[in-house]
DNA sequence: GATGAATGAGCTTTCATTCAT
DNA sequence: AATGAATGAAAGCTCATTCAT
C-alpha cells in the first residue's frame, strides 16, 4: 500500500520529505547560530524552538537530543568548511597562492558567517563530552581536515612545501586561523580580520615552505 | 610565591591568613582540575566542595561564586605560564633559541600539568559569558600576554624577526601551540606532544624570522 | 467470534465493517501484548501505532484514547477467559475436575498466551485511575466473574463445595491462580507454571468442600 | 578536625542524623501514601514534596531517584509486614491459630493501614520496569517470605500440614489475602474486610491441611 | 570559619492528542 | 480511512546559592 501511495502520490511525497529536509536544516542553522553566540549550555531547547517559532516537541521529531543536534551541527560545519578549500583544491595555483586563498576564505567566513567558525572555537572544542561518544578522534570534523590534508600532501609531493609530520601543519593552520577568529571575537584586534590575511598567509607559507 | 608569603608575615594572626591563603589556592588547583577534565557547566560546586573535603558552604566563604572562581583561575593560570615566559625572555640568548624554550615549557607544561592549558582551551575560550564581566579584552590573560609581547618586541628590536602586527605574531603562538595541545587532548597525535617540539619551533621561527 | 461475522455479512460495504472490526481486533491483540510487557505508562500510542505500521491518527479511528483502548482490552479478556471457563461449566463433570480444569485452562493460558493474564496484574489491577471511569465495581471483568460464581453457585447447589460468602470463595480463585503467575512473571518458581495444577487445584478443592 | 568536631559536638550531631533518619522516614510514609492512592506513575515528584511541604531538590537530599525511593519503600512496607507475622510465629499456638491471626493481622492492616498492603498490588505488583533493577526475584520483599516460609516450614514439620512445594502455599497466602484487599479497595465487598477473617483463614487451613 | 540541609528556578525530554492534507 | 507533523503541558532531576546552627 505504501508503496501504491508513494507512485500515485509521487510529486505530494517529495514536496514533503523536501519540505522536512528543509526544515531539518533551518534548525541547524538557528541552533548553529544560537550555540556559538551564547555556548552550548547556556543556548537552551526552548530557546532554538521559539527562536524558529515551533513547539519544543515537534523539535525532538527532527533530532533525538540536544547532543545529537550539536554533533550534525559540527558535521555540517566541517562539510561547509571543507567544501570551501575543496574547490581551492582543485584550483591550477601555487601552493603559496592557495594558502592565501585559504586564509581568505576562512577569514571572510568568520566575518560573513562569523557562527561557523565560532562553533568550532566555542562548542566543538570544549564540550568534550558531548562530543566524546560519536565523534571519536575528529571523525566529526574529516570534512574539513580531510582538505587540509589534501592540501598538504599535494603541496609536499609539489615540492613547494618541507616534508613534516602532518599534524605539525595541520595544527598551525587551525590553531592559528582559530586563534585569530578567537581574538575577533574578543574585540582585541586593532583592525578588521581581513586586514590580516596578507600577513598571516605569508607567515604560514614562510613556516611551512622548503 | 606561597613560600614568599610564609617569610614576609610572622606571628599569629598572621598565620591565619597565612593559612586562609593556602586553602584559597588548594580550591583553585583543585577547580582548575576539575573544570578542566569535566568542563565549567559539567563541574559543580559540591564537586568541587567534595574533592576538597570541605563544605559547600565554607568554599563560598573563599569565592563568592562560580564565576568568580573561574575568574580567578584564569588569573592564576595565565600568571603561572607568564611567570614561566618571563624567565625565558630574562635569557641571554638568540630569538630562534627563546622560541625553541617558549615551545618546550608550553608542552611541558601540557604533559605535566595538563590542566592548566586545558583551562585556557576548554574553559575560557568558550564560556565568554562566565569571563565578560571583569576579563573584557583578555585583561585576565594580561600575565600571558604581556610575556609573549615583550618576547617580540625585544626580538623585533633585536632585528632577528621581523616587524608586524603584534596580534599576527600573538595569534601564531597562542592558537598553534593551543591547537597542538587541543590534538593531544583528542588522541590524535600519532607522537608525544614533545616530539613536536623541533618541527613546530622551527615553523614558528620561520614564519616570523626577517 | 470473527468467523461469525464472515458468515453473517455479505456484500461490498458489509465487507468493510468486516475489515474495520478486523483491524480493530489487531490494535486490541497488539495493544495487550505491549501493555502487559512494558506496562500501561510505559506503553506510548506511537509505541503501539508502529507495532502495527499504522499512523497514530488513524488508530485514533478506532479508539478514541488510551484510557478507552485499555478498557476495551479489559473487556476483552475478560470475555476470552470468561468463555473458557464456560465450556469447564457446561461439562458434565464434578466439582472437584470443574477446579482442576480451571486451574488447568488458567495457567495453560499464562503459559501460551501470557499477556492475558498479566493484563489483569500489571495493567488492570494498578492503574484504578484508568479504569475508574466506565469500569466501576468490576463490570468490565464480569465476563469473567460470572462465570466463576456460576461454577460456585452450581457447586454449591450441587452439594458439593460449602456455602460462604461468593466473594471468599472469589478471592480464593483470582488471587490464588494470580499470584501463581505473578510468581511465574518473577521467574522465582522453581518449576514450570504446569507443574502446579495438580498441588493448587487440590488446595482450592479442600478449601471449599463441603 | 573532623573527629575533633564529633567529639565536641556529639550530642548535637546525633541529633542531626537522628533528625535525618526522621525526615527520610516521613517521606516514605508520605510517599507510600501517595503512590498507593494514585499510583506510581501518577504521583509525581513535586506531589511528595508538597505534600511534605518541602522543596522537590531537598527531596533529592534524601533520596536518589524517584526509583530508588519506591524501592526503598518496598523494603520498608515489607519489613514491616514480616515483623507483624514473626511475632505470630514466635507464638506458641496452633498452625491453624497461626493462619487465623495472619489472615487477621494483614486484614486490619489492610483497614488500618491501606497503603501498605495496596503498595503491594498497585505499586511493586506492577511496575515491573522500576524494581527490576535492584529487587530482582523478590528480594526487596524477603523481609515478608521468609516469615511466611517461617511459618510454612514449621507448621509442615510439626505435622499439622501437608508438606507441598512452597510456593504452591505461599502463593495462596499472598494471592488470596491480596485479592481480597484488592476486592475490598474495588468497593465490592458487601461485608467490612473483617468479616472475612473467619471463612478465609478457615478456607486457607482446610487448603493446607494434612 | 565551617557545616550541609534547604531552596526553587530551570533544564532536557516525553507523549496523548489534534488536524491539515 | 489514513498520515505524521505539530502542540505544549508536565515530568524527573540538577545545582548555584543561602543561612541557621
Amino acid at each position: 500500500m505504501l508503496k501504491y501511495n508513494r507512485l500515485r502520490y509521487k510529486g505530494g511525497e517529495l514536496k514533503i520529505a523536501e519540505k522536512k529536509a528543509l526544515k531539518r536544516e533551518s534548525i541547524i542553522q538557528t541552533a548553529l547560530q544560537l550555540f556559538s553566540k551564547n555556548g552550548f549550555h547556556k543556548t537552551t531547547i526552548p530557546d532554538i524552538a521559539n527562536t524558529l517559532k515551533m513547539s519544543v516537541g515537534n523539535l525532538y521529531n527532527y533530532f533525538s537530543s540536544k547532543d545529537v543536534l550539536a554533533k550534525e551541527i559540527i558535521k555540517y560545519t566541517s562539510e561547509v568548511l571543507g567544501a570551501e578549500i575543496r574547490t581551492i583544491n582543485n584550483m591550477d595555483i601555487s601552493s603559496e597562492e592557495k594558502i592565501y586563498k585559504i586564509v581568505e576564505v576562512y577569514f571572510t567566513m568568520a566575518k560573513e558567517r562569523p557562527e561557523m567558525i565560532e562553533y568550532f572555537l566555542r562548542v566543538y572544542l570544549s564540550n568534550r563530552e558531548v562530543f566524546n561518544d560519536g565523534c571519536e578522534g575528529m571523525i566529526c570534523v574529516s570534512g574539513f581536515i580531510t582538505e587540509i590534508m589534501i592540501f598538504f600532501d599535494d603541496a609536499v609531493e609539489s615540492g613547494s612545501l618541507r616534508n613534516q609530520d602532518f599534524f605539525s601543519a595541520f595544527g598551525l593552520f587551525m590553531g592559528y586561523l582559530g586563534g585569530m577568529v578567537f581574538l575577533k571575537g574578543e574585540d582585541v584586534l586593532p583592525k578588521d580580520i581581513e586586514f590580516y590575511v596578507e600577513d598571516i598567509s605569508r607567515n604560514i607559507y614562510h613556516a611551512l615552505k622548503v
